[in-house]
DNA sequence: ATTTATGCAAACGATTTGCAATAGG
DNA sequence: CCTATTGCAAATCGTTTGCATAAAT
């Protein structure tokens, strides 16, 4: 039998910020986020959210970037850009490659990501 | 003024190393597979090594699997395959998506990567 | 000789984990 | 009550770094 699950404030708050950020945020930056509205967050409460969510497909790893996972809220098909020099991680608008990503994938392939690389406006 | 490289026995044989591996290796794997041939070799030699070639592009970062840094020495645009039960890294031929690799990248992207997810065949 | 490359071990930093206390149902 | 969830701090583990020595030029 698998472990049953229960709503925990902290939890909801976790995913509520993941959903709402564009940013890709990492662990730390969630929780730096959340501090405020609860003092006594703990950062390894949102790890072991992140990692739950991760397994129910309800949030994946975008990248890693300087060492940090940078997770996505979102689960629908698109494409990032990583800015080499300041570690923005944005979402990509896809115009050419779009079909792609809906492709029928074949067999064993579950998922797929595209992710572009370069410096970002803000960095020049 | 940059500094000069010197030409060095175990740097020369970690690049042939991983030009060699098709299996895209962790720094501990490449360290494991030379370590036969340089009894002395250090795996922070590894790492710095591989650093350099980063630096450098004549390697890529092709992805992170259970916590460790994937390398790949070929740089031509190619597609990869994660196993996410084995964590086994492959090279994907394409045959749909071709162009979109070829791609006349706009402005400030630099690169692209293509990864699928999924089981392999090993896994079953 | 001069300076880069290396071995070694310690330092680092992100993530994970064990355990006692808290809170959801 | 029962047990999933959390805070806290210690443990893990991949990677980086400092320093004295070896190797390349």
């Amino acid at each position: 039998m698998e472990a049953q699950r229960r709503v925990s404030r902290k939890r909801e708050a976790i995913r509520a910020e993941l959903l709402r950020s564009m940013d890709h945020p990492s662990a730390e930056t969630l929780y730096a986020r959340l501090l405020p509205e609860f003092p006594d967050l703990s950062l390894g409460t949102v790890y072991r959210n992140l990692a739950l969510f991760r397994q129910e497909g309800e949030a994946v790893c975008v990248a890693t970037v300087a060492g940090q996972e940078r997770f996505d809220g979102r689960t629908d098909p698109h494409a990032h850009f990583i800015c080499q020099r300041c570690g923005r991680v944005e979402d990509v608008a896809l115009t050419v490659p779009d079909k792609l990503l809906r492709l029928e994938l074949p067999g064993r392939i579950s998922g797929c990501t595209l992710t572009f690389y370069g410096v970002c406006d803000h960095c020049l």
